[in-house]
DNA sequence: CTCAATGATGTTACCGGTAACATTTGAATG
DNA sequence: CATTCAAATGTTACCGGTAACATCATTGAG
């Protein structure tokens, strides 16, 4: 039909501009610095916008000023009950902000995790957001020329350079011991993560050995070679049960070992925690409706993706909107104790 | 430092032009299709990629081409059960294209879902996927001029215009009771969704009062006023089981209400099925958890994801990876049949 | 009344790519 | 050997904004 190049296009600035009758730079502050375009154009302006319908084009704004308005997220996944909440808290909180999400998932692994930051920066986002402390040679390296704040996510390592918002898995692994001891238990076993790749569980796995031997018990970790937790779980719970010194509680990597080892259990004639206390990690949804409901450690999951989304708005010098939180990026896990220990 | 515009420039095309000694667009073609150019300069190009560490610039490209490789999803809830596994599958998919997914939620508000598609369109997304059938009028005119292919999921309604993947709520209503009626059950109620928004949940609710109405049986809807799903499910067991006529069985609008209504109704002394049967809608996680497990219905939350994306790359022209997938956009729900109904 | 300071608006160039068209090269053809 | 045509590469302009600088009122001080 028409000449030009793109025809179904879209209104551009130029366009609002000439029907405004101004140039297009100041259609340009209209929107970035209204304060400084007089009252006068302001209404004009807003009339030609409202008559063409027309809707920035973002993509071209962040070239021409370096500063797009997207933030990138990897995480290990989306669908799993553990990191949705971070997400979600994050991206409302960068929603709020004009900043859009843009994310991808690396499913614990360090290749695909690189990729996907290597994808993100070619949209030269204006944060990024990571989950760990644990990256490839090649994601440090991208990350290091970066010019762009970088924060990471469910780790809490004094030690390390990047803004970190999470907290201390070795923490949380003592912190299970030290529940349990308190109950009296003595044999605690601890049965690890079936799920390659998700090394901040071995942190919570280590600080559950640490902690064992400063109260002269002795560890014993289990380490299931199903890959499904549920079924882990169950392996796990027959593994430690049936021998002639059985375990008297078991820290479970996660809530799903756990609630597939104590259905195990149950479906075994087993009571708990009268022949055996569970703990889990996580605090999934279901947790509190088994029976018996289940004792376990709540991540800060929401918490961590309103906090990382602060410190990267702050590091874009936005002001919070609410006045400034004064957050702590090392945030709080909460343990509920319940009915299983 | 530099007297450039910008001092902490990444390596452009032109740079790695210069340092191949081949011009812009050669650097360009590289990318875009290696094979129509020669191998002498496809090896020095790699070799100036390689040395400046150049990364492209999609909202650059996308700039120049009108053809961005961002898609746009808006739905309802990242970190509920429900909805993670189809963003998961999508962004895996587009992911593998090469395509990268930009995610909003709308909380099951249509202002919300307008506001994020207005955003969402100044980024020129290749494309762009809603949730459900329901929208605001201001949606329906944005989508409606926007030059690129539109999907929406979790609903199927043939005489829609967009491209829909989903299936029909009407129909899982309708299923749920002809499942309780095989077994012989009569005072069949539905719990209806205490969350305003949710209007497919109405559309499975209105596929039980149909279905009923066609058995001769009379529907019996219970709305919760509770706003948590958990309470609200104890609400509606503590109103269906304790009067002169209890029901026999009872279709929730999801899992969440039903988990919380038979845990209630356990802990006060009931049995399920024995007393009632118990009927959820979701397949969350936790259903095969519970004691007795929760008979329930499997939407195709992953499946969505799939095909939506696969739709997407279809209407993008892009060629599916491992051959033409002959799948329909009506997708099935799955029955599971377990021991709570 | 002149001139500087201030605020409002415009001009120009450029961000980093790519479409469209132009040119060069080399092999095939008559 | 001239001609033709396809393949490989280059030139130019432009996508839709915005930074930097220039210009043009106003206003107020001296």
């Amino acid at each position: 039909m028409s000449g030009k190049r793109k025809g179904l296009g879209r209104a551009t600035v130029h366009d609002v501009a000439k029907l405004a009758d101004v140039s297009s730079i100041t259609v340009s502050r209209y929107f970035k610095q209204p304060e400084i375009v007089s009252e006068v154009l302001r209404g004009r302006i807003a009339k030609a916008v409202a008559a063409l319908d027309y809707l920035p084009n973002h993509a071209a704004g962040g070239l021409a000023s370096t500063r797009g308005r997207i933030v990138a997220m990897v995480i290990p996944n989306i669908s799993g009950p553990i990191f949705a909440n971070t997400i979600q808290s994050f991206s409302d909180e960068l929603n709020r902000h004009g900043y859009q999400l843009l994310l991808a998932s690396s499913y614990f692994s360090m290749e695909k995790e690189e990729s996907a930051v290597r994808a993100f920066l070619g949209w030269s986002p204006a944060a990024l957001v990571l989950t760990s402390q644990y990256h490839s040679e090649g994601t440090e390296r991208l990350i290091a020329k970066a010019a762009m704040p970088v924060v990471e996510t469910w780790d809490y390592v004094p030690e390390r350079k990047p803004v970190q918002v999470g907290f201390s898995h070795v923490e949380v692994g003592r912190q299970s011991v030290e529940y349990l001891h308190g109950k009296g238990y003595k044999r605690i076993a601890y049965v690890q993560n079936s799920l390659i790749g998700d090394l901040s569980a071995l942190d919570r796995r280590d600080g559950y050995i640490a902690r064992m031997n400063e109260y002269g018990l002795e560890p014993w970790v289990f380490v299931p070679t199903q890959a499904d937790p549920f079924e882990a779980g169950r392996q796990a719970v027959n593994s430690l049960l049936l021998r002639q010194q059985p375990a008297e509680a078991i820290v479970f990597a996660n809530d799903n070992l756990a609630a597939g080892g104590m259905l195990a259990g149950l479906r075994a004639g087993k009571r708990f925690p009268e022949d055996c206390a569970i703990f889990g990690f996580g605090n999934y949804a279901f947790s509190e409706m088994l029976l018996p409901s289940l004792t376990t450690i709540r991540p800060p999951a929401r918490e961590i993706g309103e906090v990382a989304a602060l410190r990267v708005l702050q590091a874009l010098g936005e002001t919070p909107v609410d006045g400034p939180v004064q957050h702590l990026n090392l945030l709080d896990c909460e343990l509920i104790a319940r009915e299983s220990a």
